[in-house]
DNA sequence: CGCCTTTGACCAGCGC
DNA sequence: GCGCTGGTCAAAGGCG
């Protein structure tokens, strides 16, 4: 958009021809510093995704040497290793990270059934209560779920479900009682969803409390450890991961609030970058 | 009135 | 045996 001076730019010969070019070297300095800015923190990102790959790497593989198969990536290794140790395989228990409000103390989690609270405790190793459920869809129902604030991350509730439902249970296509497929599909838009997963195998986080472009995040855990688990749970194994990247990135590409808030991030950064 | 949450009390398991 | 901890019970009160 930028057009060349005229003559009616420079109607002093003494003046303005140095001013512009004043003008156009600043731009020009401007520039060439912005292309270094942006070189550098291309190499800043590239370095930081190279290092958390490795890092990842190394986290996996501490947690498959101190626990054998059983990984998530929703909670801290302290904890993980907790639940692998007290992981003696009862009738049906599975697990199930949901992303919620930090401030939200209600500790409720939406999964399509009606839960009758009970008991409350705090335990020992989390300062955030535990709540005791029991479903009250049908009268001598025998599942129970504890719902409890991850350690580390407060904005993400656990919940663990044991027992089987004998009804049928609301959002389930089938009409399922098995746990495994029933409790997840009850996909009220407004509420954050996980996907239910057994606790020996990788965890799926669906947050659909963020805007549009975020809801179609998933955390799937490392492949390798998909490996071991050679269950048939199509939930995970039936979708294309990088497809759904892919998808993922161009929906925050376009979206303009994403692209300010990254570009003030950015900014933050380099605000605090030591020199 | 029925159902729910809250909350203190109680009980059982476990480690020392 | 004792203390700690997690899990459950049950009374009280709130809410629609």
């Amino acid at each position: 958009m930028e057009e060349e001076p005229t003559a009616a730019d420079s109607t002093d010969p003494q003046t303005a021809p140095p001013l512009f070019n004043e003008k156009v070297e600043a731009l020009e300095a401007e520039l060439e510093r912005l292309r270094g800015e942006n070189e550098k923190l291309r190499q800043m990102v590239e370095m930081m995704s190279s290092k958390y790959k490795t890092l990842q790497a190394h986290l996996q593989g501490k947690k498959i040497d101190e626990m054998g198969s059983f990984v998530t990536e929703s909670c801290s290794s302290h904890e993980l290793n907790k639940i692998a140790m007290n992981r003696v395989p009862k009738a049906k228990e599975s697990q199930v990270f949901v992303r919620a409000d930090a401030s939200d103390n209600s500790l409720i989690v939406q999964d399509g059934c009606q839960w009758r609270k009970y008991g409350q405790k705090v335990t020992k190793d989390n300062p955030s209560p535990r709540a005791y459920f029991r479903c009250s869809m049908a009268p001598g129902c025998p599942v129970k779920k504890k719902v409890q604030r991850c350690v580390e991350d407060e904005s993400v509730l656990v919940a663990t479900y044991e027992g089987e439902h004998n009804h049928a249970v609301l959002g389930s296509p089938e009409g399922s009682s098995s746990l495994d497929h029933g409790s997840i599909r009850g996909s009220v838009a407004s509420f954050p969803q996980s996907i239910n997963v057994d606790p020996f195998r990788p965890t799926i986080t669906l947050d659909l409390t963020l805007s549009r472009a975020n809801q179609d995040i998933e955390r799937v855990s490392d492949s390798s450890v998909e490996e071991n688990n050679n269950n048939n749970n199509n939930m995970i194994n039936n979708y294309s991961n990088a497809s759904r990247i892919q998808e993922y990135v161009a929906s925050l590409t376009e979206d303009p609030n994403f692209t300010g808030a990254l570009a003030a991030a950015v900014a933050r950064t380099l605000h605090y970058t030591p020199s």
